[in-house]
DNA sequence: CCTACCGATCGGTAGG
DNA sequence: CCTACCGATCGGTAGG
């Protein structure tokens, strides 16, 4: 009897370490500036064993976009799919969105820049488990255009609000003024073409005084 | 009398030669990526040659985004002053930004998640400069605001709207179905809560056949 | 999973 | 701006 949890050939335990320590790293200072080294310190390794779960540093960054993905899609899927109106479903999906983005839980999408690292078959696999993480999401945006509630689902409409979200990691800062709560009601409400509604989000519209309190790039 | 463009010290030309090709590089394959050498050998220099122009490979990258982001900025007041309905201005601003950054004349924003590889103080120096670039911006929201055409113009509004923008460098083709002018038509749409009104933007709303024609990650 | 190590590459410099 | 070069680092492997 090993201490192992659960019955499986090599250590899973040790490859999924592996593959968090990876994505952190990945995310924090780039796939081509954290060193494999660095990733098996991370977890208490020596320089060559991270070699003994993953054919190449490639591979790391191939295995955590994906099962990044797929976490997060799940997360999705379970604080959505019991949702029946379709704008409290687009909230709840754009709140977990973001959650998945901010709160350290699927930064998958912050690495797509990385996969420039990668070969095309590798960039297919992950773009595949992307198409999966997007497919409720046209679901929703059509039936919100079909309500008359969105203007258009057409093709741009749900990459322009990728677009939205995903930017946010460049400037979103935890520690700023804005709660992710209100910032998915901001999202919302530009999408949708209302005011946001959530308290405290509102400036009095001169605001300025220092330009924007939230940490200013693009 | 050298054959110099300009009466300057050691060779001016070089320098931005070497500005151009290293901003090309560098968003083609990423800072780390892109060795000295690579920007050397792409305005046909031996390798030391660049530390004769710049200190550092940093210092590349900062001159590089720095003035990149002065000349869209510049590139954008021109296109841009004369507009007076705040619409009509955000419309070609947005036109003028995705020129900026998809037709390859500042792609200075793409570089952003690049500035990890610099210190504290050369990262301040092209915020500044992105704030310079987003000055306009907050004034034609704020009066679009003012005038009930866009429901809020708080803080978060400029950069989702920089996030929607931005974010097509990771999905737009020039080779695709969608022209840039039907790509500013759909943002300013969806800014605005209204279907986009350009020729051949919309597709009947059951679309899909083999999902979406733009290539399609996040 | 560790020890020991290799071959290649890279940013940067000396010295003209 | 070139030649020649250094020191350091890095991904990956052999051989247990």
């Amino acid at each position: 009897m090993a201490r192992g949890r659960k019955p499986q050939p090599p250590d899973a335990s040790r490859r999924s370490e592996l593959l968090r320590a990876a994505a952190r790293l990945f995310v924090e200072k780039g796939f081509d500036a954290t060193t494999t080294r660095d990733i098996a310190e991370a977890v208490g390794m020596r320089s060559g064993s991270p070699f003994y779960h993953f054919r190449s540093k490639q591979e790391l960054l191939k295995a955590a976009m994906i099962g990044g993905l797929e976490a997060g899609a799940e997360r999705l899927r379970a604080t959505t799919a019991a949702i029946a109106d379709p704008e409290a479903r687009l909230r709840a999906m754009v709140r977990a969105h973001l959650g998945n983005l901010l709160e350290g839980e699927c930064p998958a999408p912050m690495l797509l820049g990385e996969t420039r690292a990668l070969d095309a078959a590798e960039r297919a696999e992950i773009a595949a488990a992307f198409d999966r993480y997007q497919q409720p999401w046209q679901e929703t945006l059509e039936q919100l255009a079909a309500a008359g509630t969105l203007a258009s689902a057409a093709p741009p409409t749900r990459l322009l609000l990728f677009g939205m979200l995903n930017w946010t990691t460049q400037w979103y800062r935890a520690d700023g003024p804005l709660s992710l709560d209100e910032l998915a009601e901001s999202c919302i409400a530009l999408l949708l073409g209302r005011a946001p509604k959530a308290p405290g989000t509102a400036a009095p519209p001169e605001a300025s005084a220092g330009r924007n309190a939230q940490r200013n790039t693009s």
